[in-house]
Order: C-alpha cells, then structure tokens, then sequence
RNA sequence: GCGGGCGUGGCGGAGUUAGGCAGACGCAGGGAACUUAAAAUUCCCCGGGUGAAAGCCCGCGUGGGUUCGAGUCCCACCGCCCGCACCA
C-alpha cells in the first residue's frame, strides 16, 4: 500500500477490503437470497429453476476446487434471477466419512465437532465470497434429522426388496482392520495406511442398483449432460448381448449323475472350437469337488488376494494368466466331446455365470491361456472380408493371436458354410429349442455395496433377531443416533465395540431379547444420493420431502460440480431417484437434467496440494484482491469446463480492470455533482457500443460462456473511457455505466453493489431486470464489404446495404488495390449480401 | 487394447454451433507521456519473413481431399489428456 498520508488524492480508490466483508454479511445476516414461498409450499413451477451444485464436503477450510464451482455456479443463479427466474439455490455439507474419523484415531478429535468446525469455517469462506445461497436451507448429511431420512430411505428399499444383505468379497485393509470402498483403494493399497488390500468374504448390505441397468442406460439418451459422462456411465453399466449354454461334467460327479454347469458367451457360434473349459477360482462346483485339496486351496487364495493389485500395476495384455488343470472334463454339448477343465484367475466369479467354454481360436485372452498350456486351438472360422470374399485360412501353428473378424463356419457340423452372424442366431436357436441354454443380456455394473464398518455414518437400520432374522427399526424410533461417547481408539469398528450400542435392543416384530443392532453403516454417497430431495424441506420432521414439491421442482435444472463423480454420485442418484418414483414418492424420472462439469484448478501443471508446496487458497487471494477479483479472475481465465491453471491467470490484470470500472464511476458521479454533465461528441458510438454489448454478453449468458461475456464488458469498459476522455459525459455515459455494472453483476457482486449505490439507487443491482439491447441503434446504411480475389482478402469498400451483385462488383473492381490482382478475366463472382464478394480469375 | 476429448502468438484464450477479414479480450514484454523520483494512470507497439513504407509471402500439430473460399467439413497420420481395462 502506498502511504497517501501526505498526498492530495482526487478521488478515492477502489479498495475492495474495505466495502466486501460488510456487504457480504448483509446478505447472510437478511437472508437476501432466500426463497419466499418456501419451496415445500410451491406448487407453480412455472418460471421457476433449480439449481444446485455438488455439496462441499467439510474437510477443512474451502479450496480453490470449491471457488471455481461456486463461482461459475453463481453467475448462473444470479443471472437466471435478474432475467426474472425463481431460483431455488441451496447449500449445505456432505458432513459424513472417512476422514473425521481418521482425525479422530490420529489425533483424539471429536468428529462431530471436528466436522461442525470446519463446516463453519467453509460457510464463512463461502459467505466471505459472496455466494448467493439460500441459507435457510442448510442441511448437514451429520444432523441426526438429516440422517434420520438416510435410514428411512434404506428401509424404503428394504421394503421393496432393493436392499439385501449377501457375502460378498471386499477390500480389506489388513493394518486398519476395516473395509474400505473401492475409491478407498489406489493402485491396489489402502489410500492412508498403504497395506496391500485383500479381498475378503464378508457379509455385507448392498442396494439393487443392477435391477434399473437397463432404465440406467437407455435413459442417458433424454437428459443433457457431457458426452464423456454419459459415456463413462455407459461403459460402467456394460450392457452385453449374448447366450447361457449348458455343458455337463464328463463323470457323474457326487451325486450320481452329470452336473450341470452354465456358461455365458457373446459368440455362441464359436462352440465348436470350445475346447477346453474355465471355471472361476470360487466356483461353487470346483470348490465342492477340490475340497480338502491343500494345493487348490493355495492356488486360490492367492489368486483372490493378489488379483486387486495385479489388475491395477500390469497391462492385462502383458500379464501372464494363472490356472489350474481340475480333476474332471466337461462334455461341449454341441461335439459331444470331454474337453479339460480349468480353474484360472482370468474367468471371474461375479460376471456371466462364473465358468466359460474357451475358444483359443476366437478370443485373444483363451488363445494366450492356450498357447501357455498347449491346449488345442481348433479352427472352426475361415476369414472373409466384410463382403464375404473368402480369406485365406487360419493355421493355429502360425497364428500369434485370436481371430475375431467376419467368416463363415468350418468344423461345425451342420452349420458349416454359414456366414458367422447367421450361425450365431441359428445355435442360440437350437440351443433354446434342444433346452440347453437361452439368450441373456448381461451387465458388468454390480450391485452397490452399501455397508461400511465405520462408526462415523448412519447405522444401518436393521435389528438381527435370532427367531425373526432382519427386521427394520420402525420408523417411530428413527433416527437410530449414533453415540455419543464412541472410542475412537480400538481397533476396528468403534461402533461395533461400544460396550451396549450392540445390545441395548429387542426385537420389534417378537419383542424377543436375543436381538442385535446392525451395528454396520452406510456408504456416505447414500447420504448424498438424495440431499437434493432434502432441500425442498430440510426441517420437515414428518417426511422425506413433500411429494407435490418434489415432482413441481425435479429434475434439477442444472447441477455442477465436478466430472470426479461421473460413475459414482451421479449413477446412485439416479437409481435412488428410479426407486423411489416407483415406491410412489415422487414423479421425475432423473435427478438432474443438465449437467454442468466445471474444470479444475491446477498450479504449474499439476494439481495442487500441500505436499507439493503449490497450494493456493481461495482466501489469500480474498485478502488481497478481494473477492470480486477472484471470482472475475477465475471465470475470465477460460470457459467452465476447462482446466485453470493458476499460474497462468492474473488477479491483478482483474483488480486493474474493476479499479478502471470504478474510477469511471466515480467521475460520473463528479460531473453529476458539479452540473457538467453532458454527452460530448462520442455518443452515437458509445450508444451502438451499449447495445453491441448488451446482445453478445446475453448471448454469452445463456451460453455460460463467462469468459468471452467478460471480454465483452471489458470492451464497454474501453468504450466509456474513450467517450468519456475529455471529460463529457451525461445521460448516454450514465446509462452506460449502469448497463455495465447490470450485466457485470452476477460475476462481480460486491463493486457492483456499491457502485450502483453510489449511483443513486436504494434497490439492489441483483434485483434489476436483465437489460435488453435497443436493436434500432445496429441498423446501419452502410457496410464495409470484404473483397476476395480467388479466395484471398484483397481490399474492403463500402457499400450501402443491400447493395446489389452487380454495383459491388463494379465497386470491387474499381478498387486499385484489387485491380492490382485482376490479372485476367472474372469467370466467376461469389455475393454474400452486405458481407463478401469473391472474384474468381482465370490464370 | 477399447472408448471419449483436445492440438491456434511468449502465455490464458477468441473465432469451430451454420465454411466467408485468424489472433477478440487480457497477461507478460517493449516504448512514450505525466512525475524530482517511484507507484498509479494514460497512449503506442507486440505471429514469422521481407521491406523505408504501402505492400507482398508464409502461418491454426502433419500430409492429403472437398470447395470460388477450410482453424472450421472429410480421410489418414503424429502428439497430448481423460475414462475403462482379463467383463467371456
């Protein structure tokens, strides 16, 4: 700061420390930006519009991430208000999780009063910021009347028979003696102790979430989001296309006679060249028969916990596969012939049906599996090309990898000679007609696993009793709390080992006492699988949400946040939302309607982070450009959805530019004073440039193109000073001035604010009308019109508009500067009306 | 490997929806005015080559194609980024 002690400042400086904190108190402490009617109480959804954006969760202070996203989330919502929307825009925190805990075991932290600490140091930031949420609104996933509607959602499903309990494998970190989620688990280690993860058996919770695969997918198609996100979802849920055939083992097996066992394949016309068989390490059948067998036990022990790491630190392609010879054969019930039967780490137990048939010749990972057991690789396909032209044939001695291009059969039976796609249908045919197997669509998108032995969740709902098995806590007794006086040192669940939370329960449907509480809780994307239905009425302690607001305000409008939740948040928020429209609790379809994915600030390339020692946080830059210029910095440096790079951009050119707003301002207000205020020579052109800037950065607006809307202001902004440089200025100057700060305020609220005040104005800049352009100030009589000569820019002139082909031309060639380059005669002219005129010249 | 996206000045980026003046707006840099000086402010220059200048030539990852005309459309290739990854 320069010392102004002893110097005569004409005017004062723009100093945005000074004017932002107390502003952006107002509107907290008023309540500004609520909405009135409540959103409960609304059952008009015209003109109406919701937005949100992804909660933050309360990890400590807000980082940039979160600034970005409420940045670009803001200038939305402010400017869908001014242009006359209701706008529902609500906060609040995803308050459960790992985390809290962990600052619990690590350092004798509260959780609660941990996460309650750092969320009202986020909402601070957030208010600091000038965030136009709804504050009335606030919920915390934490609150024990939040959390009370998280377990009345698990037991809607339960109710439905969407939530089930089965064994299942999980990850299991063997130093923290926990589960953890696969998003817990990078490159094959637990993300905080670093221990290799097992995957266990363990009885575990899950939701449904296949039984809406289908709705899941073709869904996609109706709502607007980034192609890659859809996409992404698209590949999580896997759809395949295929048919179950039925092989037999070779002997009659245990019970006397043949086992049956299913495979699923997507090429059914590839049975012929099935020469071997694989089964999953865990399937039930080889574990029956290998029972008591030590080798086979080994074998598969290790395959299980060694699979996670493997698949994450080797390209598949690369790796070699691991396999077993069983003791049977299995009988290809099209040759009738025993093939050998295998057990290997490369067939999974949860996809299909656990077990496959094996053509080497057809598929790339039988053939390597083959080629390192030197089983048979049996042609049963001549290529062709995509017309049918025969091919030469394959010679399995000479092949390096599988064939899977088109042909016709050969070694089939009676279906050789066939185009392939036809003998795929005729065997499904006949697989069904002889009754060993059926078409079947298959999912590589599994269920959700919901349970987590955590103690910092809601706990699972659900009281085990011995005589009446699962039974859900009625809803009268929920919110089933959490205690208060959980050890957070033990090893393992706390929840679990609390000395009576177990216990200290009897059966509600027998009122038997040889009952426990689950003592389990849920996955914290449950909590956040619904938050947006909570908003409609965060303190309603009858329901969920009212079912006629839910269905005035769903889907949301638009949603933002960021691309990190392409498969997870954004897939289990729309299977919540499926369930519960068909449990009859509300109307829409989808959660969210448009999805808005913002980029990510980066510093120097990299994502920044502490460790690094490239960390910038939104406050520093409040500290001292202030807010306005942090906002402004952030949506000039590039379009939402790309990445910013922090060093790149620059707070200061920002500050510059709202110091050159404000000084013109404040000279306006000065000439007002002083009555010499009047419109000087520059009027007409700085009325079109009002006009010109009120079309393109509502245009820019509705396009969410904030960048380009700033350059647009920008160049207002030069044009009020060139018009105002001699001092002139009056009624042209101020409407200028006005449109500006209008259309400048949803990304820059606070200088606006106090300008607009200073203006004269006791209303709000945020409660103005979005301006409109006076269009009649663009019609113009003359048009510059750019003269090509066979395609290149030669010279412009001036024409009246609409001005006809042939006088253009006659004024293109009149040009000196394009007669120049007509070095012969025009075969042929090309008239873009009022625009560009072509001359094309033969050599 | 499969799927998706992106390549424009020293930098961030405009322009790509609908083919029609490439480099808007800013940052960084250079110069000037004002000032005892500095800061602040204001003005000028700022893709490469050539030229005193006007201008001319080249230029949007590379190579082709379509077109009167291509950063934009089509084909092939190169590079980078992001998903998924033994899913039968």
């Amino acid at each position: 700061m320069t010392d102004t002690s002893d110097v005569q400042v004409d005017a004062e400086r723009y100093d945005p420390l000074a004017l932002e904190p107390a502003i952006a108190q107002r509107w907290h402490d008023e309540r500004t930006y609520s909405l009135s009617p409540r959103p409960s109480t609304d059952r008009d959804g015209q003109g109406t519009f919701y937005a949100l954006t992804m909660f933050p969760y309360p990890s400590g202070d807000l980082h940039m991430g979160h600034a970005e996203i409420f940045t670009i989330h803001d200038a939305l919502v402010r400017h869908l208000r001014m242009s006359g929307r209701r706008v529902l825009n609500p906060i609040g925190w995803d308050a459960f999780g790992l985390p809290a805990e962990n600052a619990a075991r690590n350092r004798g932290a509260d959780p609660k009063k941990w996460t309650y600490e750092n969320i009202e140091e986020q909402r601070s930031t957030i208010v600091r910021l000038g965030y136009s949420f709804d504050w009335d609104t606030v919920l915390r996933t934490c609150d024990p009347d939040y959390y009370r509607w998280t377990q009345w959602l698990f037991l809607e499903l339960f109710d439905a028979g969407l939530a089930y309990r089965r064994e299942a494998l999980v990850n299991w970190d063997p130093i923290d003696q926990t589960v953890l989620a696969n998003e817990q688990v990078v490159d094959g280690r637990g993300e905080r102790s670093g221990a290799v993860v097992q995957r266990v058996p363990r009885t575990q919770w899950f939701f449904r979430i296949t039984d809406y695969a289908d709705e899941l997918l073709d869904a996609l198609e109706a709502i607007d989001w980034p192609d890659r996100v859809k996409n992404a979802q698209r590949a999580w849920i896997g759809r395949s296309e295929g048919a179950e055939i039925s092989f037999q083992t070779a002997d009659p097996g245990p019970s006397g006679t043949p086992e049956e066992v299913v495979v699923y394949t997507t090429r059914p016309d590839t049975v012929f060249g099935a020469t071997y068989f694989v089964f999953a390490p865990e399937h039930p059948i080889v574990t029956a028969r290998m029972a008591g067998n030590a080798d086979y036990d080994a074998f598969r022990d290790e395959v299980s916990r060694r699979s996670e790491v493997e698949r994450v630190s080797t390209m598949s392609a690369d790796r070699g596969k691991r396999g077993v010879r069983l003791d049977f054969d299995m009988v290809n019930p099209f040759t009738g012939e025993p093939i050998p039967a295998y057990a290997a780490d490369y067939v999974l137990m949860d996809y299909g049906t656990g077990a496959i048939m094996a053509v080497p010749i057809g598929d790339q990972r039988d053939f390597e599996f083959a080629t390192q057991e030197r089983l048979e690789i049996r042609p049963i396909i001549r290529p062709t090309t995509q017309d049918g032209d025969l091919l030469e044939e394959l010679d399995p001695a000479t092949m390096t990898e599988a064939y899977v291009g088109p042909g016709v059969m050969i070694n089939s039976g009676e279906y050789d000679g066939l185009p392939w796609e036809q003998a795929k249908a005729r065997i499904v045919a006949d697989v069904s007609a002889k009754g060993w197997g059926t078409t079947r669509v298959n999912y590589r998108l599994r269920d959700w696993l919901v349970s987590r032995q955590r103690s910092w969740g809601p706990p699972i709902p659900i009281i085990h009793c011995a005589t009446c098995g699962e039974i859900g806590v009625p809803l009268s007794d929920l919110p089933v709390e959490l205690p208060g006086d959980l050890d957070f040192q033990v090893q393992g669940s706390p929840l679990e080992q609390h000395p009576t939370w177990k216990h200290d329960v009897v059966c509600p449907q027998c009122g038997g006492e040889d009952a426990v509480r689950d003592v389990d809780t849920l996955d914290t994307f449950v909590d956040s699988s619904w938050y947006f239905l909570r908003y409609l009425s965060p303190h309603d302690d009858t329901k969920a949400w009212p079912k006629d607001a839910a269905n005035a305000w769903l889907p949301v409008d638009q949603y933002t946040g960021g691309v990190e939740h392409a498969v997870l948040h954004l897939l289990y928020s729309r299977f919540v939302v499926k369930a519960m429209r068909d449990r009859g609790h509300l109307a829409a379809d989808e959660p969210f309607q448009a999805l808005l994915n913002q980029g990510q600030v980066i510093m120097d390339g990299a994502s920044m982070s502490k460790s690094k020692g490239n960390l910038v946080v939104p406050g520093e830059i409040t500290d001292t450009y202030g807010a306005d210029a942090l906002r402004g910095t952030m949506l000039f440096a590039s379009a939402p959805e790309d990445d910013i790079d922090w060093a790149d951009v620059s707070p200061t050119g920002m500050h510059k530019w709202l110091s050159r707003v404000w000084r013109l301002t404040l000279a306006q207000i000065e000439r007002e004073a002083s009555d010499t205020a009047a419109d000087g020579a520059e009027v007409e052109a700085l009325r079109k440039a009002v006009a010109v800037a009120v079309i393109g950065v509502t245009e820019d607006y509705d396009a969410r193109k904030y960048n380009t809307a700033i350059a647009k202001l920008m160049s207002l902004t030069n044009a009020i000073l060139d018009a105002t440089r001699d001092n002139s200025g009056g009624e042209t100057a101020r409407d200028a001035l006005e449109t500006l700060l209008t259309m400048l305020a949803p990304i820059c609220p606070f200088i606006t604010e106090e300008l607009w005040h200073r203006l004269g104005h006791a209303d709000s800049v945020h409660d103005q009308p979005w301006p409109t352009a006076d269009a009649s100030l663009l019609v113009e009589d003359e048009v510059e019109i750019v003269v090509q000569v066979n395609g290149k820019v030669r010279g412009r002139i001036t024409m009246a508009v609409g001005a006809p082909q042939d006088e253009v031309v006659a004024a293109a060639t009149a040009d000196c500067a394009v007669a120049e380059h007509l070095g012969g005669e025009v075969a042929k002219v090309i008239h873009v009306p009022d625009k560009l005129v072509n001359l094309v010249v033969k050599a």
